[in-house]
RNA sequence: GCGGGCGUGGCGGAAUGGUAGACGCGACAGACUCAAACUCUGUUUCCGCAAGGAGUGUCGGUUCGAGUCCGACCGCCCGCACCA
């Protein structure tokens, strides 16, 4: 066995896995079967350490579930569609379809090296007309599921690009290229009724037992449910057909502190009332900004009183004021709300600017009524004293409160409980040409009229233009052109594309089909639908995720995914990322200059650059181009092997929590291979009838690491198990067992490290007479038999503290141990004659005695 | 403001309520070498020559026994945020 190289054996045996089909995922029902998925790649054209830690940990899952017996299904595709292809060609010229071709083409060949175990004849691009193909089909179908809808919607408009932005395209309320100042407009988009689920995606979130706690709140909190009174107001000299104003309140038990009425500036009678020129004014002022969540968060709040009047529900000769409010969301509740300043900070806030009264409806315990400074919000939990409730006891909780005056309004009929969530319909409709196609068409007699499904795809036209502002669709000479599929007559396409998101909502569904003619194909959905383990970043907590979740629940709903399908994911990981402390110098204008780790020496104070000089060296962060603190996978791949990679990613920190790269630490991890490397080599030259001593405990050391090994992997702790190896080859390289054994173990061991290090895995294996594939071999077994052992130390505590051990047969009864600590030495020595109050023997465990 | 998480050696981190610091990095010492690097062996929580003592952010509680459970506080991190 010659030196450790891994250029060459990483190459050979990646061939050879190739040549076995080893990867290739089969319908086989005879087997149980796994599906690994991590989120796929934007295909930027450079791979980065965290796509390697991420792929490798899903690598790590399908190699150890094969090894199991499994049929397993681990795809790789690319989420190729999006902003950063049309900005490409706009600054560089070039079409987005062959940059990002170009990218996925670059991406694949850097991903091949890591020796991942992907399936990649699934291999699929959202921006196949293949895949977007279908996604129009599932579209039409949705259309006529009623999941699908129109309506006017504000966006942010970029005037000068002449183009919707996304919020986080939205920067100190300009837009991120053009500068221009953003603004509001009201544009007719297409949407996803996502809130027909709010309830149900909540309600379900309940069965993730394997999701993260966390991320299962973020979407708890991101659906936002709320329970609260809904009831109409009497209006007086409102304009016609506005008798009544609907709002909704979380605080009905407030009602008798309300001082005003509130409607949103897009609330239909704002509009009805935007004749008057002083409204009107109003209202273009709200229009100003953006839609962020910054620009509204430091929008002033401002009203306008329209004149009209409502009645209380609970006094008709009590009239509020109804405003025109800035910060009254039209899409929450009904767009219109009562306000309570005593009891509400934003209302507290309004009254005060505008003179309104502010009257307690409940004070503080034992408190007499005063006059307020500011407003009195206390925990919904806690009991106070109703000065001016209408509902349940005086001393009541505000729960209980609200609970009261919900019953009562319903008795009296003017009002009704009702559940309200937070979670907006899904707005998907962007002007942009990289995208799919919305596959409507606009007839002038038929209306939106759904495209025929025997012409989808409708495919993006080639010859197209980014040297103006907006979308290439829109000005296209000739691809707008069609007839309506209802009339025939000519009629114009939809140039709106797709949000992104659409396309990785449901590509986890396509990998069980993914050259099929319909989106999904029933037997293979059937048979591989859910994806078992689900892994990707955090990031992704909210959006995705939900939005996956709700397109499984269409997808069923329109008879692409069995009803088991609804929740595609059934255990989810989102690892860490990987950080690299940052090279600071300042130039001569003060400017900082970063540098890269390669240009870097470390020295025993600190850091300097190669020609001396000094360099501040910054705390780990995310690995960032601008920060220049990467690491290219690539030059890893070069000087150390993939194995090295994969292994260094999983060390050292639990995978859910972001891991340093350090030159030091890949160091470490190749001289722990060539350990191995060395370690597989000195055992291949023993002699074969080598007797040895100690086998026994080299094979329940074997044992033990196979347990402890599979128990890391089954738990997602892959730096335990990684410690665990590290353990075993250690008491392998001491061992001096006869070669049987040796071989035994080493075999063993290669095994077990082949999900995390599978090339060198395979050479050991080989070299060491396994049969076949080391990837196509079982999963080790434990022998139960193997981890017991015969003989146990127990640490002796004297009132809680360690003094003292002794070794005892492992089935020696409890009575018979007592009798020997207390014969003990060290024992006597210290109880220094005390009596023995309590003696506590955990067997196996500890003993303690108590004095 | 609302919601959640986390505090353990010089560093990353281990520890079903049962010997705190596994494993790795770094450091130190030794072997090999003319020398260095590599490699190998050993030491490495702190105080102490030792015996011994102290120790998991702070304070308190439960327990025979607490890093782990409970309460309060301090610090750090993350998510959401005009949602009526």
């Amino acid at each position: 066995m010659s030196r450790y190289e891994p250029a060459l054996i990483e190459a050979k045996w990646q061939a050879a896995w190739d040549e076995a089909l080893a990867f290739k995922a089969t319908r086989d029902p005879g087997k149980p079967k796994y599906y690994v998925l991590e989120m796929f790649p934007y295909p930027s054209g450079r791979i980065h350490m965290g796509h390697v830690r991420n792929y490798t940990m899903g690598d790590v899952v399908a190699r150890y579930k094969q090894a199991q017996g499994f049929s397993v299904l681990h795809p790789m595709g690319w989420d190729a569609f999006g902003m950063p292809a049309e900005n490409a060609a706009m600054e560089r010229g070039g079409h987005p379809k062959d940059w990002t071709y170009g990218n996925i083409a670059d991406m694949r060949a850097q991903m091949k090296p890591l020796g991942l175990s992907i399936d990649w004849s699934r291999e699929l691009a959202t921006c196949d007309p293949e895949y977007y193909g279908q996604q129009q089909a599932m579209f039409l179908d949705m259309m006529e599921a009623g999941l699908v809808y129109r309506k006017a919607a504000q966006v942010n408009w970029d005037p000068v690009d002449m183009t919707v932005l996304a919020n986080e395209q939205v920067i100190d309320g300009k837009g991120w290229r053009s500068g221009a100042a953003v603004e509001r407009r009201e544009l007719t988009q297409w949407f996803f009724k996502i809130s027909e689920f709010s309830g149900e995606l909540l309600t379900a979130l309940d069965g993730l037992k394997d999701w993260p706690e966390k991320v299962r709140l973020m979407q708890a909190n991101w659906i936002g449910q709320s329970t609260g009174l809904q009831f109409g107001f009497e209006t007086v000299g409102a304009p016609a057909g506005f008798d009544r104003l609907e709002v909704y309140t979380t605080r009905p038990d407030t009602l008798m502190g309300a001082s005003f009425a509130g409607i949103s500036p897009d609330h239909p009678m704002a509009k009805a009332l935007s004749g008057d020129p002083a409204v009107e004014a109003f209202l273009a002022k709200c229009r100003l900004g953006g839609t962020t969540a910054e620009a509204l968060e430091t929008a002033e709040k401002i009203g306008f009183d329209t004149g009209v009047r409502v009645k209380h529900p609970l006094d008709p000769s009590w009239e509020l004021p109804v405003y025109i409010a800035n910060f009254i969301l039209m899409d929450y509740g009904t767009g219109a709300i009562f306000g309570c300043p005593a009891h509400d900070a934003r209302d507290f806030e309004f009254a005060t600017k505008y003179g309104l009264a502010i009257k307690s409806v409940f004070v503080a315990e034992g408190q007499a009524e005063a006059p307020l400074t500011e407003p009195f919000v206390p925990m919904k939990s806690e009991k106070v004293n109703y000065i001016r409730g209408f509902a349940g006891d005086n001393l009541q909780t505000g729960e209980a409160a609200i609970a009261a005056a919900v019953t009562a309004a319903e008795a009296k009929g003017f009002g009704k409980g009702v559940t309200n969530y937070r979670l907006r319909d899904w707005g998907v409709s962007r002007q942009r040409y990289w995208g799919c196609p919305i596959p409507v068409v606009h007839c002038d007699a038929c209306g939106v009229v759904p495209e025929d499904k025997k012409n989808l795809p409708v495919e993006l036209p080639y010859d197209v233009s980014f040297d103006r502002p907006g979308n290439p669709l829109d000005r296209h000479p000739t691809w707008r052109d069609c007839a309506c599929p209802k009339c025939g007559a000519p009629a114009k396409r939809e140039t709106d594309t797709m949000d992104t998101f659409v396309d990785s909502s449901w590509y986890y569904a396509r990998f069980t089909a993914p050259r099929a003619t319909t989106p999904t194909v029933a037997d293979e959905a059937e048979y591989w639908m859910n994806v078992d383990q689900y892994i990707g970043g955090i990031e992704h907590a909210i959006l995705h995720l939900l939005y996956s979740r709700f397109f499984a629940r269409a997808m069923h709903k329109t008879g692409h995914l069995p009803a088991k399908a609804i929740e595609p994911f059934n255990a989810l990981f989102t690892q860490g990322m990987v950080t690299h402390e940052i090279y600071k110098t300042t130039d001569a204008n003060g400017r900082p200059v970063y540098h890269l780790p390669e240009d870097i020496l470390r020295t025993e104070e600190g850091a300097t650059l190669k020609d001396g000089t000094k360099v501040e060296v910054i705390p780990s962060a995310k690995m960032s181009k601008s920060k220049k603190n990467v690491v290219d996978p690539m030059n890893i791949i070069a000087s150390y092997g993939a194995d090295t990679a994969r292994w260094f990613v999983l060390s050292d920190s639990p995978p859910e929590r972001d891991v340093e790269w350090t030159a030091s630490g890949a160091d470490a991890a190749y001289k722990y291979l060539s350990r191995v490397w060395a370690l597989c080599a000195r055992i291949g030259e023993m002699p074969v009838d080598h007797q040895g001593e100690g086998d026994a405990d080299l094979l329940r050391a074997m044992h033990k690491a196979i347990a402890e090994v599979t128990q890391g992997i089954d738990g997602f702790a892959f730096n335990k198990a990684i410690a665990k190896l590290y353990e075993f080859t250690n008491t392998i390289s001491r061992a001096s067992a006869s070669t049987s054994a040796m071989k035994e173990a080493i075999r063993t061991l290669a095994k077990l490290m082949s999900p995390m290090t599978p090339h060198i895995a395979e050479s050991i294996w080989t070299y060491q007479g396994g049969a076949g594939l080391c990837v196509k071999a079982p999963w080790p077994v434990v022998d139960p038999a193997m981890l017991v052992e015969d003989k146990v130390t127990l640490p002796i505590q004297i009132n809680g503290k360690r003094r003292a051990e002794v070794t005892v047969p492992a089935d020696m009864p409890a009575s018979e141990v007592e009798k020997l600590v207390l014969a003990q030495e060290d024992v006597i020595k210290f109880l220094a004659g005390q009596p023995v109050k309590k003696l506590i023997v955990v067997p196996g465990r500890i003993v303690n005695v108590v004095v």
